[in-house]
DNA sequence: TTGTACGCGTTATCAC
DNA sequence: GTGATAACGCGTACAA
């Protein structure tokens, strides 16, 4: 009786052996080195194999083999847009690999971090690791682990990991924007600590040096909207005609707080984001520094594929991906003075 | 020579086995059915385990038991804002009955969907299927395969199922709107065939009905900023005073299209958004009808492990979420006359 | 080229 | 309460 409701038991290697006539070993051949078989041979078992609806089991195989066939990658923050596309991206090219994918979210706390990437490591063949919020020493420590693992956005030496480089984005959005006759530049800081952040200050201050044009640096911002919303004053207040933030959520918003003001963006003041999260969401579209994050996607599961395949493979790579800018509508020619509140 | 680099190999039960001088059934039985032992041995045993760094493997457990200790959650766009809280409610709910998640994205394609949910199958002991895009009677097929399915937002007998019922929302903020003196309210619809649009186009024709007033029901749009943008024009056709939108991204979308035409939220027109999934990013900030995305996701999965635990379990629960209007900014009383684009 | 037999780490069954 | 041992489904030396 429990029988007829219990779902039809997935034919094991056995009963394909048995049906096709061959031994298990054969069958399990064809399913993962067919080239040792004869054509013939691969042909009558894979037929058979279809007809039961065969699959080999993961479980069983990973017990046998030690590879799960799996890989995870981390975030701080799945609802951050900026991880979507580098989630996307791994998901496809693991998959064109036979590799599922699991994806893990820390919820920007690091004790979750240290939790998950525990667990993770006893789950899946390797693990993409984007934006920890670990520190440096602790990120080390779960590289010696010896568990495959490739950073996203982490400079950790000694451990493989992607980058985006911020610093040619971000010389080109100042170029754009002294190009405009802005001659006063506002930097809105992200998080403290963070390493696009320092990347994208450092930048910044640097071609501002190089043109002979003011910058002003802003205290340390939570990249999200309310902070970028309370940002807007700040900037208004140093007089600058322009101002580039740590990233969209801060950009947008700084534009919904410019509103509030009753400043004009981008007649009165430019803004210009980083990442490229919110595409032409925002009003007035965003112009924004082009985070790149569905290639570093890409490029880090195809660097942990690689150390999941020769565990004893380069051990310090590290592959820096340039950004580049978006001109959107955000920024425009400079005011013949700087905005001040109108409400 | 290998053998140094490699990292050290997991203990097994045999070697905590040895170690604590019981048999490997006793070790077993202490990390899976402990309350069988005698709490000495249990006690003595941990220690041993602890020391030693033992933690059972997945693997073999699933191999032996069928149990597989991970569920998925399956969404159609893991970058849309909806889903986000479902997953992670849904994470943080397996995560506390020792049950690991992973989650799925078939990126709005069907046939994606379709061998995403093959594949899980296979790697998971459930899964929950978010917002399914697939047609109801290949959901039913999917179902009828047997492995443990629950379903949130798609409503389709016989197969549990968690329902967020925008119906009151909605009418909350049709009496909202009236109350506020509009007499004419338009409803931009979402992607024709979607479950939750009828809901909300239904309940709004009903609610208006009853407080006779007059309702315009727009085309299907697909859920995004850019067709909100576009639909702002045919709003402002209408005559409508108030518009409510199927969802905050293209809710979004028609202020940026409102302020392209020079028309003032709330003052000329008001909006309201479905799904409360922008928060107050918008602006200005969206009065929207609350989605209760992470209650859904918690008790799907708290359903989903019922049906894993007893396979014999109930198969047509329906569990309704009613929703609520979230009031902020964009919507205000009704204007002497109709908006009309001012560029 | 194919088959035999054993091992992978755990749980279930059945003794004791 | 605890131990011995046979599964679980597959990969792979080794033999043929």
């Amino acid at each position: 009786m429990a029988r007829l409701e219990g779902r039809r038991q997935a034919p094991t290697i056995k009963v394909v052996a048995a049906a096709a006539g061959v031994s298990t070993a054969t069958v399990s051949r064809v399913f993962s080195r067919p080239h040792l078989l004869r054509e013939s041979t691969v042909a009558h078992v894979t037929e058979i194999a279809r007809e039961l609806g065969y699959r080999p089991s993961h479980t069983a195989r990973a017990l046998s083999t030690g590879r799960l066939g799996m890989i995870a990658v981390v975030v701080p923050d799945i609802a951050n847009p900026f991880f979507p596309p580098v989630i996307r991206a791994a998901q496809a090219h693991a998959g064109a690999g036979g590799v599922s994918t699991v994806v893990g979210d820390t919820d920007e706390d690091p004790a979750k971090e240290l939790d998950l990437l525990a667990e993770l490591e006893r789950r899946t063949d390797g693990v993409v690791l984007v934006s920890s919020r670990l520190p440096e020493e602790q990120v080390r420590e779960i590289a010696a682990r010896g568990h495959p693992l490739v950073l996203v956005n982490r400079d950790v030496r000694g451990v493989p990991r992607i980058l985006v480089d911020s610093a040619p984005g971000i010389r080109e959005a100042v170029d754009h924007l002294a190009g405009l006759g802005h001659r006063h530049l506002a930097y809105i800081s992200g998080p403290a600590g963070s390493w696009s952040d320092e990347q994208r200050r450092v930048a910044l201050r640097a071609r501002c040096a190089e043109l002979g044009i003011t910058a002003t640096v802003l205290r340390p911002h939570r990249p999200e909207h309310d902070e970028g919303r309370a940002a807007a004053a700040e900037v208004l207040a140093t007089g600058a005609t322009a101002a580039i933030a740590f990233d969209d959520g801060l950009a947008q918003g700084v534009l919904a707080g410019m509103a509030e003001s009753g400043v004009a963006v981008p007649a009165e003041i430019s803004i210009v984001g980083c990442d490229d999260i919110l595409a032409a969401t925002t009003y007035p579209p965003l112009t924004t520094v082009h985070g790149r994050g569905g290639e570093a996607g890409r490029l880090a599961v195809e660097l942990l594929m690689e150390l999941v395949e020769r565990p004893g493979g380069e051990r310090d790579r590290r592959v820096l991906l340039p950004s580049h800018l978006v001109t959107r509508s955000s920024s425009a020619p400079a005011p013949a003075a700087p905005a001040a509140p109108r409400r």
